[in-house]
Order: C-alpha cells, then sequence, then structure tokens
DNA sequence: ATTATCTATAGATCTATAGATAATGC
DNA sequence: ATTATCTATAGATCTATAGATAATGC
C-alpha cells in the first residue's frame, strides 16, 4: 500500500493546517496579537487567506491556539523538577535554571504573554482555570520545601511565596528587557545579548543563595 | 480689549491643538503607536479628523511629538540630583528615589517605551542622538561619584556602569511588571499595586546599598 | 457525500487629502 | 489674506463569508 503511494510533489502537499498554526505562531510571538494580520499569516503559510477561516473560522480561535499551546509547553518544563531526590539548594537551584533555561529556549514567550497581558488581557483570562493549578502545585512544591528547610534551621526564614515570586519576576523581567538590550547593545557598555543572559542567570541565582543564607554565613 | 472680548462659550473655545496633543498623548501612551488609531484621537479630542491632519500632517508626526515630550520630561527629571552638597550616599539614594519616583508619577511610560521600542524601534532610534548625551552626562556623574568613594576605600569596588544599569533596569521592570501586578493582584498573594511599588523601591534601595558596603559592613 | 481549495466580494476601519466655507487679522 | 474648520471621499487594509469547483473516501 504504501509501496504505490509515491510522492509525486512533496513540498505542497505538506499538511496545510499545520503551515498555518506554524505561520501563526511565528508571526503572533512576533508581533502579538492585534499587529500579526490573518493576512500575513495567510501569505507566510502560503495559503489562501480563505484556508485560514476554514480551518480555524476566526483570527482569535487561531491565536487562542497558539497561546495555549504556548503556555502548555511552558507548565510541562516545570514538570522534570518536581521530583526530591537532591539535597534542598541542588533541587531548588534546577528549579530556577529549568525556568530560565525555557526562557532561554523561547526568548520571544515573555515579551509576547506581557504584550498579551497589556492589550488583550481577556484572551489570557480565559485560560487562566486551565494553567492555574499546575502554576499552584509547582510553586507550593517549592513553598513547601523551602518551609521545611526553614523549619529545620539551614536556610533563613524567609516568605516563600515571597522568594518564589522574586525569582520569576527576575526570571521574566529578564527576558522583558531582552529586546532593549539588542537595541542598546553596543552602547553604553551593554553586552551583547549571550552575555547579557549568562550574567543574568548567575545574577538571579546569587541573589536567591543570599537571600536564603545570608544571616547563616 | 481684553474687556471686550467675552467669553460667549468658553469651552469649546479651548485651543484645539491642545486638546488633540492631550488626546494623542493619552492614548498614545495607553495603548502605543499602532493601536492608537487618528480617529481615537480625533474622537476624544472632540474634533473633526480632519483637523489632526491640519495640525500634526501624520499620525508619525503627533507621534513624535508626544514621544519627544515625554522623554524631555524623564531626562529633566534627572536634573535636581546632580549637585553634590550631600555625603555620597544620600545623593546617591536621592537618585534612585528621583527615578524611581518619576516611574510612579508616570506609570505608562515604561510599557509605552517599551511597546514602542519592540514594534517602532526605528521611531525611538530618531530621538537616540538628542537624549543620548543628557543620559551620557547623569550616569559619568554618578560614575565618576562612585569611582572617587571607592578610591577613598569607603565602599566596595564595583563597576558603576554596572552598578548603574543594574538600578535602571530594576526600577524599568519593576513598571514593566506592574501591569500584570495589577492583573494578578489577589491571585497567590500578590499585593496590590500601591504595597508592590513601596515594596520595590525599598528593595531596590537594598540591593545597590548592600552591593556597595557589602563586602565592609 | 464530505473535505479541501479557490475567487470574489462585503462591510469595517484607517490614514490622508481635496475642496468648500467660516472666522480672524491687517 | 490667512488661519481654522467641516464634509466628503479616495485608496489601503483587515476580517470574514458566500458560492463555485476540485479532490477524496465510501
Amino acid at each position: 500500500m504504501s509501496d504505490k503511494c509515491q510522492d509525486k510533489n512533496p513540498e505542497p502537499t505538506v499538511n496545510r493546517e499545520q503551515a498555518i498554526m506554524d505561520a501563526a505562531e511565528e508571526l503572533f510571538l512576533e508581533m502579538g496579537y492585534n499587529l500579526a494580520t490573518t493576512t500575513m499569516i495567510a501569505k507566510k503559510a502560503g495559503v489562501t487567506h480563505a484556508m485560514l477561516h476554514y480551518y480555524f473560522r476566526t483570527k482569535e480561535h487561531i491565536f487562542m491556539t497558539v497561546l495555549e499551546k504556548t503556555l502548555e509547553e511552558f507548565v510541562l518544563s516545570f514538570r522534570p523538577v518536581m521530583s526530591k531526590d537532591e539535597p534542598f539548594w541542588e533541587t531548588f537551584e534546577k528549579g530556577i535554571s529549568t525556568h530560565f533555561d525555557f526562557l532561554v529556549a523561547h526568548p520571544r514567550f515573555v515579551p509576547f504573554l506581557y504584550d498579551t497581558l497589556l492589550h488583550n488581557p481577556e484572551l489570557v483570562g480565559r485560560l487562566k482555570e486551565k494553567f492555574a493549578p499546575v502554576v499552584r502545585k509547582v510553586l507550593s512544591f517549592h513553598a513547601a520545601m523551602i518551609r521545611e528547610e526553614a523549619a529545620a534551621g539551614r536556610i533563613s526564614m524567609v516568605d516563600p511565596v515571597q522568594l518564589l515570586t522574586d525569582i520569576v519576576t527576575f526570571n521574566m523581567s529578564t527576558f522583558l528587557l531582552l529586546p532593549v538590550a539588542r537595541n542598546l547593545a553596543g552602547a553604553a557598555g551593554m553586552p551583547c545579548a549571550e552575555r547579557f543572559l549568562e550574567a543574568r542567570k548567575a545574577e538571579i541565582v546569587a541573589i536567591a543563595k543570599s537571600r536564603l543564607y545570608g544571616k547563616l554565613q
């Protein structure tokens, strides 16, 4: 069966729905919901404009698919960290690193989410119920770890929620500022993007460490 | 002369050009260059659409006027700090506070500038030459102060450019995250906007202080 | 029959301008 | 005369759909 099915023209036969999704993902992440037009997406995907509406009905629906996929990937990136087979600090540091490295691998993600929160908050709100439980689970896993460690007197007393908020905040604002850093690169001793990211990661880990072990060492 | 000129209808006689500017400023700061339309601006200013083009020729020109005015205000906010009649730390802390307080008074400024840098970098670029010298002057004023203090052995050796970049970064990312904080307020122990800002300011000053005096105390 | 695709077009907007008319300054 | 204002409209886009036609699966 599969032998008879020769690929006469492998290129144009590729899944059009997938082509639309790919183009939409790239353009929405790059430009945000409002500035990426369905016309551009169709052009980039190499399909007629009508195909977008055939497969996805509305622009909003294409966008929600992209947003949901992106958020799914994001929360999944935390999964591997949620096992405590190493000492506290190693596990915790891995948590920070995993979060940061996900953002390195998806440098457009934070600006994209930020843009969406600013200009189309209702679209993000629609997915809140879906992802809130997972986020809460990851946060409480780490919070419990911190409380346990603090109770045993091996780290300073800190409000776990504050510390975790700080770290997420630091990580995310690094990537918010990445486009700015690129724009200003060269000026005023601004380092290139790679060094900037390296330096930020080390700095964030250092801040967390000093916050946890500062009063003890 | 002025006696004869009775205000028959004081409301509608207000300066239309100013009304357009005011509306444009509000809408551009709120929505950014691409999403704020001239139609909306005209409506908000209570003038015909044609008046916008009569006074400002193009949308881009209105925008540049707003952007320039905003940046002017921003760099002017540094002026009062540029006098060293107090001890080093007091002057330096006042520098951080002034910067932060300007952003408190103009909470839309950073998101606006960020949005513009992301989506219309060429428009910001056009003003770079105008404002770069002033920014450089303020930075070098503080950098010199730090170098002098470090040479006298009263603070740790730090790279002044790095430290100042850190502070500007911290201050600005606080306001980048403000809309997000508002959006998440209530969830996961997120404080309200006012407390969030207070806490951030104290934290940023504390980070700078520990960086400068950490190894000494 | 159903699924996939295309052309053509409706109906909203948007920016910008043309051209007429009213108000103002010599 | 110049400055300010309005109505009307051109010309681009944008999202979305209608309706015809080709491809595919029973």
